[in-house]
RNA sequence: UCCCGAAUAGCUCAGUUGGUUAGAGCAUCUGACUGUUAAUCAGAGGGUCACUGGUUCAAGUCCAGUUUCGGGAGCCA
């Protein structure tokens, strides 16, 4: 009975032709008593279901509120009135769920905020904003995959569980199955992790990197897109505890070959978007306006949203190296006013401020910045010929920062042990990991790229937690 | 974790120098109207002013602490 049923987007690019449809979807408003502004999530346009007066019993009537789902047979007519092509002139209305609007906590009219609606996260999706946010998400998503699949790589599935704790890329959330209250006991007093699950402490995974280097160096090229977790507290409109991340890890590749491809893939999910998500772009762009308007002047955003995607397809990334970028922080404007906050200087890690200046007041675009200082980098970086850097890149993005880090790894087993010595990494658990250096060792390269911050670049929204449905963040973790 | 700010009706907010019974728009309810487009018009109900303590003749308003939220910073993707 229920594949009958046509979905709104696709019913309102139909020719009115008078035939008989099932419409099912929730109410959005109730005009009248006699219009019905009915959405079923395909799109963030109405269908407008019309009921002749005296056609339904005051029962019925009453019951088609805000948020009630119903079944509508009707015909498909060329609308009689203005604001909409076709309109659904009602047959039977059925009532598939109501809504008690005295209890619905989701009154559109009343614009709610985002801060309200992330409270009230498992009924958002009903706004037209996170219909629009949510289905984007998807097509960044799809593209993820389609991208990958058709230059060959693998989609390697890293584990979620981990008992290395190696990684270095932040606090780790501890996986055990042993009593919190009275956990096993070695004699020094330390727990006994011999009688846990695993037999051995383990964490969620803070990355799959190095599993994807294991696959990488036979597979040739893979990648991973998967959920990560981070225990750190962090409270930003950029973080959170668990977050969606993509790694590509190339074989017989160099930190050029991996620009490349960074830029080519985050080129290609734009433009996936743009080709399949145009109206709610376009609503997303209107939103943003709508937003900004309370903003003075000065803080409000250069280019409107589609603008700046275009502008990112358009012209690609600007590329330049620590050095480089250090050159020109001391010799900006801001510098010398000093405006910034931060020391710069040749050694130093790039503060917000400076990556602000670099992309938003410099470039005014996507910046990939390379070969920064070893010791601000992690251990399996390529050490660089001139001994003081490593053959990394970052890639920054407007109004949100860091969203690319990766880098050519270091192939040379007794450069990586050397380094890992020095930043006290545990050599010999890592034996599994140092076999691709000893048995056929490759140069190869890759990176990590935050799901959610390009989600945030694509729909202009501004806090990471309204673009993945139900956010974990310190002291939060409803739904 | 640090800095700054906020918390008043279901939602979005106003509330003057501390001074009578705390307001508006929207939502909700009742009625009217009936080709509406965030429908319109008339009326009604709706408040532990986040919490705890303090100052004062008097606190939504001032002070302290707590909680939660927001923005920024750090950590990073």
């Amino acid at each position: 009975m229920f594949n009958k049923r046509v979905k709104i987007k696709k019913l309102l690019a139909t020719e009115a032709t008078g035939q008989e449809v099932i419409v099912m979807g929730w109410v959005r408003t109730f005009r009248n008593n006699q219009f019905i502004a009915l959405n079923d999530g395909s799109t963030n346009n109405n269908i407008q279901v019309v009921i002749e007066l005296g056609q339904l019993d005051d029962a019925t009537l009453k019951r088609i509120t805000t948020g009630a789902s119903l079944k509508v047979t009707g015909t498909l007519i060329e609308s009689l009135g203005k604001g909409q092509k076709v309109e659904v002139k009602a047959g039977t209305v059925e009532i598939l769920g109501d809504c008690d609007p005295e209890k619905y906590p989701l009154q559109l009219k009343n614009r709610p905020s985002l801060e309200y609606l992330r409270e009230i996260a498992h009924l958002r999706f009903r706004t037209n904003t996170f219909g629009a946010v949510f289905r984007v998400r998807h097509s960044l998503a799809h593209a993820v995959h389609k991208f990958f699949h058709e230059k060959g790589f693998v989609y390697l599935h890293t584990p979620i569980i981990t008992a290395s704790d190696a990684e270095g890329a932040g606090e780790m959330f501890r996986v055990t199955t042993l009593s919190m209250d009275n956990p096993p006991r070695n004699t020094d007093g330390s727990i006994d992790f011999k009688e846990d699950f695993f037999g051995k402490s383990t964490n969620l995974t803070v990355s799959g990197q190095l599993e994807g280097e294991l696959g990488a160096t036979a597979l040739g090229e893979i990648y991973t897109f998967g959920p990560t977790f981070r225990a750190e507290n962090s409270n930003t409109t950029r973080h959170l505890a668990e977050f969606w991340m993509i790694e590509p890890e190339m074989a017989f590749s160099d930190l050029e070959d991996n620009m490349n491809l960074a830029e080519e893939f985050i080129q290609y999910i734009i433009r996936f978007a743009m080709d399949n998500n145009r109206e709610d772009l376009e609503f997303l762009a209107q939103r943003l306006v709508e937003e900004e308007k309370a903003l003075p002047q000065d803080k409000r955003s250069e280019f409107g949203l589609i603008e700046k995607l275009e502008f990112v397809l358009n012209n690609g990334f600007e590329r330049i190296t620590y050095t480089e970028a250090i050159d020109i922080l001391l010799n900006s404007p801001a510098y010398k006013k000093k405006k910034f906050q931060y020391e710069v200087k040749w050694g130093i890690d790039l503060q917000s401020e400076h990556e602000r200046y670099l992309v938003e007041k410099h470039f005014k675009k996507p910046v990939i910045v390379t070969n920064y200082p070893k010791d601000i980098k992690a251990f399996y970086m390529r050490q660089n010929d001139d001994g003081k850097t490593v053959a990394a890149m970052d890639i920054l993005a407007p109004g949100i920062g860091e969203i690319v880090g990766g880098s050519q790894r270091e192939e040379r087993l007794e450069r990586l042990e050397q380094r890992m010595r020095e930043m006290h990494i545990p050599v010999e658990e890592m034996n599994w990991f140092l076999d691709t250096r000893r048995f056929g060792s490759v140069p190869h390269a890759g990176f990590g790229l935050g799901f959610e911050r390009i989600v945030l670049f694509v729909t202009g929204m501004t806090n990471i937690r309204d673009v993945i449905p139900f956010a974990r963040t310190p002291k939060n973790c409803e739904f």
